[in-house]
DNA sequence: CGATACAGAGTGAGTATTCACTTACTTCTG
DNA sequence: CAGAAGTAAGTGAATACTCACTCTGTATCG
């Protein structure tokens, strides 16, 4: 096998967890072996325990970088819309995208909740969901605030169901196997949200 | 280790397939291995493998009780509903209950959506999940020819997010490790969902 | 009704394979 | 040339599955 050319211990990082990434849109993470990870990235088995210490390691790392796209993507919708309502619209469709872009993502969190014990990976898992939600429900007490949404409604259980319906789209995906499908489905997901499922009274 | 009493075929295969979904309410099924099961079920390793050819079809088996036993709740709970709107909000509490009851069941369908490759389980979660989807929909169409729920929208679509809630509630008690939650907050979440979550207009 | 033969459920002790991780060494670059 | 990045070739532990054997409930027969 050629050498390969070495890159700084960032790049090579970074390197890693996008092949963590790719290896998952097609595979249960959790069954993803360190040895695939080395060959998807062009790298031998060994190179990739110069820059991790264990395997836990760089499925902590990738759950890392998940949030800061996410976070990214996200901020950056919010951040161009006027109304709170408009914001959890484009919130929602930016999280789809992201769903969509890397099928791998939504897939290694669900498989790190499914974990038995506390791994890292797991433990940050949580804390992604935990912190992303509180950012919804900013917008959802706003949206109340404004008479945009209905004020008797718990912002935990709306949060659950936004972010309920991006895993219903996303389990979706998983059967019929088209993540593109999941960021096309977005917005009428979101409105028949909103606009609910009976006749109106 | 004293010597397991003698069940019938039948009986123990039972016993196995109780035994796994118990396992799977606190660890991720794909994870569990044949040894853990025979151990849970109080027989020695090599006992299982005189009821089953291999580990992929006890895992099929659990799925196969997975789909008779949701569908025989669910299909109580719609028979003593007098509307089709009726009928859906008692399904959905009906599988709501059954998730809550059996944490390890929507883990262990979940965990072979996720897996690569095909095998049994994977094969008959994605047809339990479409004849359940098909079910779902037939109600839905009926309560659109009674005027209970909007014309205009998609039945699948419909499907899709009341799937996507129940989804959307286990994640939650995956998270928070709490899933008789799911039961409980169920009639909530149905409610929500119907009316939507944007003030009339 | 007691003895016996048999089918089939159960078992302990393997085996081959896979996997995370290590060690001792090589090559490249600043 | 020092140190960082890379590699080949392991190692021990875990795991699915097998094999040759043992126990037990039942049906039959004298």
């Amino acid at each position: 096998m050629s050498r390969a050319l070495p890159l700084s211990a960032d790049e090579r990082r970074a390197a890693s967890v996008q092949a963590l990434i790719q290896l998952a849109r097609n595979a249960d993470p959790r069954q993803i072996t360190t040895a695939a990870v080395a060959i998807q990235m062009g790298v031998s088995h060994a190179a990739l325990f110069r820059h991790y210490p264990d395997k836990a390691a760089l499925w902590a790392d990738a759950v890392d970088w998940i949030e800061q796209e996410l976070t990214r993507r996200v901020e950056a919708a919010a951040a161009s819309a006027s109304t709170p309502r408009a914001a959890l619209a484009a919130m929602f469709e930016a999280h789809a995208r992201f769903l969509a872009d890397f099928p791998g993502a939504p897939r290694l969190m669900l498989s790190e909740l499914q974990a038995a014990g506390e791994s890292p990976a797991k433990l940050r898992t949580r804390g992604l969901v935990a912190r992303y939600s509180e950012r919804l429900a900013g917008y959802v007490v706003k949206a109340q605030a404004l008479g945009e949404l209905r004020a008797t409604l718990v912002p935990a259980m709306v949060v659950n169901l936004l972010l309920g319906a991006l895993q219903g789209l996303v389990v979706q995906a998983l059967i019929s196997n088209a993540p593109e499908q999941i960021s096309a489905q977005a917005a009428g997901v979101f409105d028949t949200l909103w606009c609910g499922l009976g006749t109106q009274t």
